[in-house]
DNA sequence: GCAGTAATTAATCAAGTGTATAATTTCAAA
DNA sequence: TTTGAAATTATACACTTGATTAATTACTGC
């Protein structure tokens, strides 16, 4: 009887991997779906080494929830570009509402984890981290965006206009990601843009990237 | 030993009340928490018992989430009144964005079943069913108002507004219920029934309820 | 090449899960 | 009051879960 072989990782690798394991776990069966012996499996490993890389299993899924918010993030950020801001603030807008941002299993992965921020209080510190460096960005491109058009408003006016665009965008990137109906014929970037014009107050033309 | 006394309850109160431990354990403790033993506790019954009103836990599931639906729009539609069409419209914004509506429960309850949709059949059944009426409900409402206010729109642009509107709604109704940041400081409901008008182009003045 | 250390496996445990079934109790009808 | 059927409880079972520990293996530094 031999022992099954295998090799050892880097810590920050192996790390990645039972992340990478659990959010696919996440994805495929839902939170419940993604055990230890689950997720070891995705990650070609056994179940007792997850103990070695993390404390316990709501502490691997917490560290899967930071992560994936985070990249979540940078995924849309990386849209932006470094223009002026109304180009900017397109590119963010582009990235919200296509893939890979925009689609079903980075939404179930969401709802997943969203629907325990209420009884966990760990989900939920991970949670408030992440979602303030979005608005803080959306927040930040819409007073650059309206000083640019020669717009002056006040801060309170610039938060709200914030609150309301992301609120917007977190709203058509699930009906997007939710694959409802009829999507697919329509160009989804061009109602959202559009609709971002029209709530900030500024030309429509502005936002043709 | 003596067993524990009980009374029988007609069929549809039992039935109900299995729901609403089952919604209160969602709520509460996520859906990974909604054993049968936890909502059999809380329904103030044996875990046996669910077997003889639901053939499976997956069902008790399914079933509660169709009812939390069906509540949760009727709450919503709840606010629309009979009046003209924007006064309607007004009266389910209100609705969507205030409370029992938009509050931390009901939220974590959404996503948790949201989270399984994608992995399961049964839930993505339940799910578009009824998200379609909520969805076909304003998109009514927004042709009723656009006519009211002599625009004329094509059907397609009425749908495209509908998507728009229910989109910025889901996304507020999200932020709000999340409890964000200073939204107890600011009036959501001014902010929401301006954003629409904006977004239909009608005038703001007409959405003071 | 060799030793030692650390990563990984394998095997096991107690607790909790959904389900099944037989024993009881309630209640309505006679 | 008695009887019978249906609702409810109690108990048990097989399985899965997260966690623990000892045995083994791969790799690093000498």
């Amino acid at each position: 009887m031999t022992r099954r072989t295998f090799h050892r990782e880097p810590e920050a690798v192996r790390q990645n991997d039972l992340i990478a394991a659990t959010l696919d776990s996440v994805a495929e069966l839902g939170l419940a779906g993604a055990t230890v012996r689950e997720v070891a499996n995705r990650a070609g490993v056994t179940p007792g080494l997850i103990r070695r890389y993390f404390d316990n299993k709501e502490r691997l899924v917490a560290a899967a929830y930071r992560t994936f918010i985070a990249d979540l993030i940078e995924m849309a950020a990386a849209g932006c570009g470094d223009g002026p801001a109304h180009t900017q603030l397109a590119g963010l807008i582009r990235a919200s509402v296509t893939a890979p941002v925009a689609d079903g299993r980075t939404l179930s992965i969401w709802a997943a984890f969203i629907g325990t921020v209420n009884s966990d209080p760990v989900m939920a510190e991970a949670h408030r981290e992440g979602y303030q460096a979005f608005r803080d960005l959306i927040e930040h491109l819409v007073g650059e965006c309206l000083r640019e058009c020669g717009t002056d408003a006040s801060q309170q006016t610039i938060r709200q206009h914030a609150i309301v665009l992301n609120a917007l965008l977190d709203g058509l990137w699930i009906e997007i990601s939710m694959g409802g109906d009829d999507f697919s014929r329509m160009d989804v970037v061009r109602i959202a843009l559009d609709s971002t014009a029209t709530l900030l107050g500024i030309d429509p033309a502005e936002f043709r990237e």
